[in-house]
DNA sequence: TGCCAGGGCGCCG
DNA sequence: CGGCGCCATGGC
């Protein structure tokens, strides 16, 4: 479990000075015990698209209204800036996932293979992904980044998903429901949101008005539940509600499935894959499938 | 210059 | 329900 090994006010570092605005100082936490931890895996496997790498070890970013840095010199040890102990117990910890014991879910996925040759697979697609975590982003955040993302490209993503804060959020925080009903269709459009537009507002007024109660959501058990409700949400289909789940809503059970992954299941799984089999740990293995393939077999 | 992007919808057979 | 053209835009 990670632990907090420091705490205390830090001078602004020289390569985080742009990023935290010419702050003098600002409470920063050392954690331990980070097991397999790895920012640049976590951070760049395309699940956020409000953090950047600042160097090779640092990535620099907004989530939850607050802005913070991750970076990383040594395995296992991870350095927060502008997270304080209490930040960290209350927000942080859960949403890097280091709450969740990466190396038994990881022991898990290759125990659930049913023959050694899909065994063999699944290991190696650990090893390639393994440090990743699937963060516990905010809910309505990723609902609207996820509509965002659907047939297009990750650098435009993140540059839509900027302008949307920049004009709808308050002092640099992801917009509110509220805000983007109130937007309608045609200033979303303007944002060069293209055809999503009509999506992200209609996906807004749905959960402004309570139609959609995200926080039902993030408390039922009841996977086809969630994915049901979300679904109803014009220009969500089944890519992007598992990605909300998985990402959002912390449902690891989640599978997406996009073009990466039906390539890795068929050609490393001729024979057929049992998502089912893998329960609650779908997206885990679904997410170092995707690494795997994408970024290292691709 | 074209192809394509972590898709989904509407329509067609 | 499976396949396919279309949707807006801009990164590469």
């Amino acid at each position: 479990m990670a632990y907090i090994q420091n705490e205390s006010f830090f001078p602004v570092p020289e390569h985080l000075r742009t990023f935290f605005d010419g702050a003098a100082e600002i409470p920063c936490v050392t954690v331990g015990g980070c097991g397999s931890f790895s920012a640049a895996k976590t951070f760049d496997c395309g699940q956020a698209f409000r953090f950047d790498p600042v160097n090779d070890v640092t990535f620099a970013g907004t989530a939850f209204g607050c802005r913070i840095a991750v970076e990383q010199t040594v395995p296992g040890t991870i350095h927060l800036y502008n997270v304080s102990r209490e930040q960290f117990e209350l927000r942080w910890r859960h949403y890097l996932a280091l709450d969740e014991d990466y190396d038994a879910i990881d022991r898990f996925l290759i125990d659930a293979m049913p023959n050694e040759r899909d065994r063999a697979v699944m290991t190696a697609a650990v090893e390639a992904g393994r440090g990743i975590r699937i963060l516990r982003q905010d809910p309505f955040e990723t609902l609207i980044s996820f509509i965002v993302s659907q047939n297009n490209n990750i650098p435009r993503i993140k540059k839509i998903i900027r302008a949307l804060c920049e004009t709808y959020g308050e002092n640099g925080s992801f917009p509110t429901p509220e805000a983007l009903a109130d937007a309608g269709v045609d200033n979303l459009f303007a944002l060069r949101t293209g055809f999503r537009a009509k999506y992200i507002h209609d996906a807004a007024c749905r959960v402004a008005s309570g139609e959609i109660n995200l926080d039902e959501i993030l408390s039922c058990d009841d996977y086809n539940v969630c994915d049901a409700a979300l679904r109803t949400i014009r220009g969500v289909g089944p890519k992007v509600s598992a990605c909300v789940l998985l990402y959002g809503f912390g449902k690891t059970e989640a599978f997406p499935v996009d073009v990466w992954i039906k390539k890795s299941l068929e050609r490393h799984f001729p024979d057929g894959f049992d998502v089912k089999s893998l329960g609650k740990y779908a997206g885990i293995a679904q997410q170092y499938l995707f690494y795997y393939e994408r970024y290292i077999n691709g």
